[in-house]
DNA sequence: ATCTATTGATAATC
DNA sequence: TGATTATCAATAGAT
């Protein structure tokens, strides 16, 4: 297609090969471009020409990962080896790991157990007693430790209150003296009537705090 | 280049179409060839048309990979190590979700609940009794099913017994009665001593064997 | 599939 | 390089 017929072999004339490659390249892109838009295909298209520049097309419904995807569906063969492969037989190891834990955690909260025999279901009734029973120590255990913290705060509460009650008097004449005693009498007896166990006041043991 | 000149747009008769893509499909493969050989270019050029099918060509020279390589060097783009970044991440995500699941099922057996505050452990309590009294009315269920069974078997059982003490005295002479009686008894005997419990022969229900 | 009138691509030339 | 053009190749439509 030119003025003469031309051999498909090698250019050896280098200049001349040159401006054919690049006459040609142009000319592979232009009909890619068009195969896609007249029949909806897909083309992935690389060409490296001597120099070593690089061309490419892609038709735009797609990009070269998805038809390498394609490709390697298709053909069988692995361009993005091993390593992928490794990735995917993890994910469903991974996975099926998953899949059995959850199933264990639905039967610990005693769902789906129609599928265990008598066996496992003992097993895990003593798995369960065993949680059940640490639990409770634990509570029993943090109960103590607020109990105790608590004592503690009502001792300090308390001393606090009577330090600000002597200030009060020493900083009050002699005549406000009844009022004021009233007034402390009144807090201590509501102080009394408040939940044993709910903390009153910021306690001295922040961890404490955040375990209730 | 035809009879008549055709618009660069898709081309809406299914059968005309597929029938350009197969001729515009050979021509690209054929200009591939071309030009690999007339310019010593590499060409990588993969076809996928409506149908799915997919059609490739490239250089003798070198392969996928390597124009895949290449690609990647020139342009600075990642193909599959996007994808491994995709699998990596989805590995993280479910190895997390595992951990999670870890810690929960450790919990629920009473383990490491220290770093658990008072709330937490309030619910998992819950959770813990909801699923023992679920396993332990499974439990009881079983166990009302195998008595029945249980109840079942052991009348069939004596009336099994009972044909069979009837029919050896049938074949027997009568001058054997009393001995025979003697047998009937003592096997009677031993049957109402065994466990109450335990099945002692084959269930007529085959899957409340497996239960036990 | 095959044929062929036509268009499109391009080799040689400037 | 870029433009021109004579030629050849690809192919649209028909069979």
């Amino acid at each position: 297609m030119g003025r003469g017929k031309i051999e498909i072999k090698r250019i050896e004339n280098s200049s001349n090969r040159q401006v054919t490659y690049s006459k040609r390249r142009n000319g592979i892109i232009k009909k890619a471009k068009e195969i896609t838009v007249l029949c909806d295909a897909k083309v992935s298209l690389i060409i490296f020409g001597n120099s070593g520049k690089m061309h490419e097309y892609c038709s735009p419904s797609t990009t070269i990962a998805d038809m390498l995807d394609g490709y390697q569906k298709t053909s069988g063969r692995r361009l993005w080896d091993a390593k992928h492969e490794n990735l995917s037989n993890e994910i469903d190891r991974i996975k099926k790991e998953n899949d059995s834990m959850q199933v264990k955690l639905r039967h610990l909260k005693g769902e789906d157990i129609n599928s265990l025999n008598h066996k496992e279901l003992m097993v895990m009734e003593e798995a369960l007693q065993n949680g059940l029973s640490s639990i409770s120590a634990k509570q029993s255990e943090i109960l103590r430790m607020v109990r105790k913290n608590d004592q503690i705060l009502e001792e300090e509460h308390k001393q606090l209150q009577y330090a600000l009650h002597q200030k009060e008097m020493a900083a009050m004449g002699g005549n406000m003296r009844v009022i004021q005693e009233e007034v402390y009498h009144q807090r201590d007896r509501d102080y009394e009537y408040q939940m044993p166990f709910a903390l009153r006041v910021q306690p001295m043991q922040p961890n404490l705090h955040e375990r209730m």
